[in-house]
DNA sequence: GCCGTTTGTGACCATTTGGTCAACAGTTTG
DNA sequence: CAAACTGTTGACCAAATGGTCACAAACGGC
């Protein structure tokens, strides 16, 4: 019977092997995206069938969900930050509107990904530990270079937390109620950036 | 044995009867809550519990956890707004930034609660079908009437999208991030306005 | 080819969780 | 008082779900 091994084979096609090391990226690569978009009560079986395995070897390589979650935070609000972005927003020789541009077009990449966005949501609403981390990177990566470059004291600081909302916002919109944005992402967060610039020029003769 | 009969009723205090349509309302208050807290994945036991009853009686009064979730939103998205808080942004004889602030601090009371915040977020965030009557209420109940006040055409309901958004960034500081946001949320929010205020004055001189 | 190590696999487990039900107990009505 | 109705209760069910494990297959050094 020559169909019979070909047919147990059609059932159960073995997957190749991987190494440990290889196999964690793909699992955090994929736990990323999935994550972001199921939140943390994302099933691990789920996830397992996006990457084309077993769960089970899910728990070869991670602890338990929680720490794959961890890890996920930890790569999205830590790992991904590049330091000196922190310094766009100060450059010498760039007018004010342009060096925030330039800010958010690079850390832009990391904190406006619909993934961030919306993990940081899910972070955020249900109490997660990982909190206190994104609140972090906010506060003293982005906030305080911004208040830096827009003035000092409270009043800066107060201005850069409503430039990073609307921008934020701007973000949210699309990466939240999908029905609602037929806009084009960096166009919404560049118009959003000009827009308070010009206000907050006006409104603070600094 | 006088002991004995005491002891019973303790263990078992039969609760006294309420009629449906109290215990209805006493389920959906107490459901928004809830909901707004824990999200759609909430357990009904734990709902059950915080109302004092076993959890068999919610399915007395809603057919499904769906169905009493959909009267939440229902409630939050539709059954609170009041129509003539429309008619404020527009209110003759008055400064804009003060048609603004009354606004906001009428139907403030309802979209920048915490619960309507937190509730919009995992609306969205779960792509649940009740975002569209959420999107429906945003688009045609808070950003028209605001787009109405600041002038015409797209430039206008672009302003209306921006100041919404960092009136709604605002709260949402406030009832996602909580740790990060030590502020009093009805000043922030008409520090927020004050500002947007001042600030699309100079950039929009329609 | 042999053997220890690493990786893949599916069955299995305990708990959780949305939902149901039959029995019981106040209320109302005749 | 009895019957009909309405509301309460806890036990129960099936499916889902995080997590475990014994075993098989591939790999690598000898």
């Amino acid at each position: 019977m020559p169909g019979t091994a070909d047919l147990t084979a059609e059932i159960a096609p073995r997957r190749p092997r991987v190494p440990a090391a290889e196999r964690e990226r793909m699992i955090l690569d994929a736990a990323v995206t999935f994550f972001a978009e199921q939140g943390p009560e994302g099933q691990t079986r789920l996830l397992a069938r996006a990457i084309g395995i077993p769960h089970s070897v899910l728990y070869r390589h991670f602890p338990s969900k929680e720490d794959l979650f961890a890890a996920v935070c930890e790569e999205m609000f830590r790992r991904r930050w590049q330091p000196e972005w922190e310094a766009l927003p100060r450059a010498p020789g760039v007018s004010l509107e342009e060096r925030l541009l330039r800010f958010y077009r690079q850390a832009g990449q990391v904190i406006l990904a619909p993934e961030f966005l919306r993990l940081a949501l899910f972070v955020g609403l249900a109490d997660h530990p990982s909190g206190a981390v994104l609140r972090a990177l906010m506060r003293q990566h982005v906030v305080a270079p911004l208040a830096a470059a827009l003035g000092t004291g409270p009043a800066a600081e107060e201005a850069a937390w409503n430039l990073h909302g609307r921008v934020f916002y701007a973000g949210m919109r699309m990466a939240v109620w999908r029905g609602g944005a037929p806009r084009d992402p960096a166009q919404a967060v560049e118009a959003a950036i000009r827009g308070h610039v010009a206000g907050a020029l006006a409104a603070l003769p600094a």
